[in-house]
DNA sequence: TTCCTACCTGCCACTAGTTATAGGTTTTGA
DNA sequence: TCAAAACCTATAACTAGTGGCAGGTAGGAA
């Protein structure tokens, strides 16, 4: 696994203690289905070293699948050493949906650590204050995570999470001051690689662009507003409205709605529609 | 700017040359929009100073909004340097929506560096073989960049480009190598804090859970598939299939199915639907 | 000049949304 | 263990909304 190139004098070949890297100066690069089972062993080895901590990871929260090397083997048990009998809390069925930890990782992007008290991100989220905690515990199976949440094209959100192997531990706030930043660049990378090698990649109409009105009218569309409507909101005829989507499916080769919105969402074209000029504030319940 | 935790003794204060980051050890904290000026030109005097970069902020490439301070200065000029007469290549209209960089950012998650030759990623992605780069020299305003794509939740894509200050550089792999690991790091820092103190948040269901069967109508209907279509796919009727639309739509506060499926979509519950069981391979065109 | 974007009209078939109800199965929590 | 809650499945009829199709004009940029 050793790099083939020079020697990077930026890196992290400053990691103390001893350089418990065992891959090299940067996250390890995943380019086959063959790399997936050293790069885990790896990854596992830099977090015990590091914090003696266990790793686990879902390279898409929204599918119950796990994540496994190139003959099928479900790393949680083959490399991480998740007892068998203690399923990973994402292979639950439902508590991939459902799990307080999976909803954090929808709203934030950086690291966050965690355990049945409170959930500590680096800056206030208000959207957290929502998360029930109250079945913590048995949603999952540790005392405490630093969790890393991997937003990836396409709306797919990867997680990877570092908790103590021991018992007793349940206040990581100085292991998350010391260590999130490289928890994260070495979990960001072998997710990145692990979804690069095994997905298959949404085919994604060929160089598509967009206009400003078509954009315009696609995300009042998202935002649930009839045709009519947006014909109002827009002093434009709803003909028009209807013309400008139809252009937005056919550059996207969407043939309804909702498809159209899906791929235009996955793409970046409709996101933080907040950002829209005069948007009223969404309404709270 | 100084932080007042205790050093980190795994992090990036092993940077050489001469430990050029102004900032501290990590990146810098966004926790107002107070702190976007001195994260800016900290920002600027890091790349600078690495590798004599200019940079460009793009925190929505959905937006024309330019990334501005407290005081709605424009950072592309007033901290970044970038000449008035040479609008940023996001801020030219329609170019925020076609450049070729753009693009890339959409489909990849890691950093990447351009040139009008071509485009260079960490690992092969078919789907840059799309992008034309004919009029790349009219679409941007440097000769070479390294650019650091950041998903975001809800389907936000920020970027972050650091290119040539003095013409004439256009083959940037040896700083690609060197320095994207770093670049990287402070890039995503800066954006995920400006979009943290800029935006408001969009606003999301109360703690809600998708069913099984609801998530996988949505990804169908996401998929451009009628009701009739998606009975026939799950050999159920069609006001099942309808129920399970309506009850994801009243979970998640969505008033149609556009609404439904670019929500779930924001939350990552239909991200990567290739990873659906049984789903066949998007047809190529 | 040509192409692209934006705008407009009308009609009709098809699809989605609504409303209410009923019963069976699985999961959750005390 | 058991009751309650959640999930799953199905029906019917009607209305609102969307998509297809056909036709057109105007202005700006290359």
């Amino acid at each position: 696994m050793e790099r083939t190139r020079e020697p990077v004098s930026a890196g992290t070949d400053h990691i103390s203690p001893a350089d418990p890297l065992p891959f090299g100066r940067r996250g390890i690069d995943i380019s086959s289905l063959q790399d997936i089972r050293p790069a885990a062993e790896a990854l596992r080895d830099m977090a015990r070293d590091l914090s003696n901590f266990r790793v686990a990871v879902s390279a898409n929260i929204a599918s119950k699948l796990p994540v496994t090397d190139a003959q099928g083997n479900a790393l949680a048990q083959s490399v991480f050493g998740w007892p068998s009998s203690k399923d990973q809390w994402w292979k639950k069925p439902l508590l991939a949906l459902s799990s307080p930890l999976i909803f954090v990782c929808r709203y934030e992007s950086e690291p966050f650590w965690a355990n049945a008290r409170a959930i500590h991100t680096r800056a206030p989220n208000p959207l957290l204050s929502q998360i029930d905690l109250s079945h913590f515990r048995e949603s999952v199976n540790a005392e405490s995570f630093i969790v890393v949440p991997v937003h990836l094209p396409f709306g797919q959100i990867g997680a990877i999470s570092y908790s103590p192997i021991e018992p007793g531990r349940e206040d990581l706030s100085r292991e998350f001051a010391l260590y999130a930043d490289i928890l994260e660049y070495h979990g960001r990378r072998f997710i990145n690689g692990y979804s690069r090698v095994t997905s298959q990649r949404p085919w994604i109409a060929r160089n598509c662009r967009l206009s400003k009105r078509e954009v315009e009218c696609l995300r009042w569309a998202a935002l649930g507003k009839t045709d009519a409507e947006i014909a109002t909101i827009l002093g434009r005829s709803c003909a028009t409205v209807r013309f400008h989507i139809h252009n937005a499916a056919t550059k996207l080769e969407a043939v309804n709605r909702s498809q159209t919105v899906f791929k235009a969402t996955q793409l970046g074209y409709l996101g933080s529609v907040a950002a829209i000029s005069s948007t009223p504030a969404q309404p709270h319940g």
